[in-house]
DNA sequence: GAGTTTGAAACT
DNA sequence: CAGTTTCAAACTC
């Protein structure tokens, strides 16, 4: 790698507009940083790909596995953009420089590195789509490269290739908060301009230095866009927020203190440079109807709303917290919720996929359901309550209550309609749906006991024939499955086939294989041997002669066990 | 409907 | 990671 010192002496040229325009024929510096902020797509055109991700079942990304709206990559260049060397030296005396202050990124070594690399002036990296146009500035590729690069440029590579030794000759006070650079005979120093960092990257920049800075202070280039709203800092919000439909749609990424007033807003706009008139009326507008709005809390009446709209009541974190249900279900609030300043609309679907992702970034499982299923490992990403509506089904983190006993909404497994597990950390559960200390095997006792009730009540019905009963045998299977966290196959055409994944076609369609899969091991390991034992103890002692005769499947199965499990070998 | 309680989420 | 604060839903009156 060349040294970062070679390219600023050597001082490569700049872009041509760079080397058209003087100092003074320049734009606004912050104006032509804010034009440069990464585009924000039309956003309705994606909205409902937000409200779609709620039932979609394949995974595209490991950072937004659940519930969580697409990053569009198609729709979404990333802009890895930079202030441009006037604005390095907006703090300077004279604020121009003729130097060029380039990083590279060795990740990015393609035939145009040398010419758009990540430079800090007028040019630009963009990852777009393929062209042969390498005088345009931008340097594009594929849709499945795009994402590569979006992965490949993580934070450890801008730590490897922007805080590198050779780097930080030259950059005196590191990532936090200004970069000095010793470009040419003069040192300058410059707010990093965060926008350089990938989105999923945040972190490794505070941005509300900048953002202080940003407002009504001289340090003006440093209005950031909305995706990197830091959502640890309650100090900020988009300004979307505020001035709502009525921001240009260029600059509607910005972020703003949220105790601005919304003239101190206009009034910075008027000191970046960007025409205010547009807002003027409407954030009288915008103060009066938050004025006039009474605040309606009523929550939902009826079931079926219930399904529609989560109604949530949102005041402060402008349902774009978990707090909010909304949110947290990956649904846009709706006009039958009664939020305040809600963010969470599909106007202002990038700043919410940004903080969707952020939260994502913190917490992978934050938009998963709440509750799993560890019979098949999986979350209940269908919505399919019925899958959930097993002994085994718990709440993912369990919870914590304390004086609830688990016996009231407050708690969120009994919420789910679910027992509590050794993985809640509550007090004197008494959870209705299965209690903390509830042992497995009384769980299945217990839901043995309805099913023999449900058989006996079959048999009643139906005299002397078993027809009618396989369903209750089933829900026997299952249960026992789901309470050894064993994905048992007993019928081809059964529901559970269709999570049996990890049984061969072959073995499926013969119908009378019992497969047995540990869902913690991979799928060519057998049972463990304890679940076994556990099973037959549980049958030897509940279950009915009539079923343990050879006409059922237990006794039809290839030998494997004891018990003639398949075990897959 | 207002006020209180509760526990998750967020923050320090 | 633990303690504290914030938040909004659940609950009570």
């Amino acid at each position: 790698m060349e040294s970062y010192r070679n390219d600023i002496e050597a001082s490569p040229t700049t872009s041509p507009s760079e080397q058209v325009l003087t100092p003074c024929e320049k734009k606004s510096p912050v104006s032509e940083f804010l034009n440069d902020l990464s585009p924000i797509m039309p956003s309705r055109a994606r909205a409902s790909l937000y409200k779609q991700r709620l039932y979609e079942t394949s995974f595209t990304s490991n950072s937004s596995l659940f519930n969580s709206p697409h990053l569009n990559i198609h729709q979404r260049p990333i802009n890895l953009n930079f202030l441009q060397s006037d604005e390095i030296g907006a703090s300077s005396s004279n604020g121009c420089y003729q130097d060029d202050f380039m990083i590279k990124h060795s990740e990015y070594h393609t035939q145009h590195d040398e010419q758009y690399g990540a430079c800090f002036n007028a040019s630009e990296v963009t990852i777009g789509k393929t062209s042969d146009n390498a005088n345009d500035g931008v340097v594009e590729i594929s849709d499945d490269e795009r994402l590569d690069k979006m992965l490949d440029i993580s934070s450890k590579n801008i730590r490897e290739h922007v805080a590198s030794d050779e780097f930080m000759e030259h950059v005196g006070q590191g990532l936090d908060s200004k970069l000095t650079f010793l470009g040419g005979n003069q040192a300058m120093s410059m707010q990093l301009p965060y926008n350089i960092l990938p989105l999923n990257h945040y972190p490794l920049i505070s941005p509300i230095v900048g953002v202080a800075d940003c407002v009504g202070s001289d340090h003006h280039g440093a209005c950031v866009p909305s995706h990197i709203l830091p959502l640890s800092h309650d100090t900020l919000i988009p300004l979307a927020g505020r001035v709502g439909d009525h921001v240009d749609s260029d600059h509607h990424g910005v972020c703003v203190p949220k105790n601005m007033e919304d003239s101190q807003i206009v009034s910075c706009f008027h000191q970046i440079g960007i025409p205010c008139q547009q807002f003027g009326d409407k954030v009288d507008q915008l103060s009066k109807s938050k004025d006039s709005s009474k605040r309606k809390r009523d929550r939902k009446t009826s079931p079926d709303e219930t399904e529609a709209c989560k109604h949530c009541n949102c005041r402060r974190s402008r349902c774009l917290k978990l707090y909010c249900e909304c949110f947290a279900a990956g649904i846009y609030c709706e006009d039958c919720c009664a939020c305040e300043n809600c963010v969470n609309k599909p106007d202002y679907e990038d700043i919410v996929l940004d903080i969707r992702h952020q939260i994502e970034l913190r917490n992978p499982l934050a938009f998963a359901p709440p509750i799993v299923n560890p019979s098949n490992d999986s979350p209940n990403v269908t919505g399919d309550e019925n899958l959930m509506n097993t002994p085994s089904a718990r709440h993912k983190r369990g919870c914590k209550c304390k004086r609830s006993k688990c016996l009231k909404k407050y708690c969120e497994c009994y919420r789910a309609k679910v027992g509590c597990s050794d993985g809640c950390h509550c007090e004197n559960c008494d959870n209705s749906f299965g209690k903390k200390s509830e042992s497995m095997i009384q769980r299945v006792e217990k839901q043995q006991n309805q099913s023999h009730e449900m058989l006996n009540t079959t048999q009643v019905m139906s005299d002397s024939t078993l027809v009618g009963i396989t369903n209750p045998v089933s829900s026997i299977w299952e249960n026992l499955a789901d309470n050894n966290h064993l994905t048992i196959s007993t019928h081809p055409y059964s529901r559970d086939m269709r999570d049996c994944q990890n049984v061969s076609q072959v073995e499926s369609e013969k119908g009378t294989s019992f497969h047995c899969y540990s869902s913690a091991l991979s799928p060519k390991q057998p049972c463990q041997s304890k679940e076994i034992d556990d099973i037959y103890e549980i049958m030897a002692d509940g279950f009915p002669d009539y079923l343990m005769e050879t006409s059922n499947p237990i006794n039809t199965v290839n030998s494997g066990s004891s018990l003639g499990l398949y075990n897959g070998e």
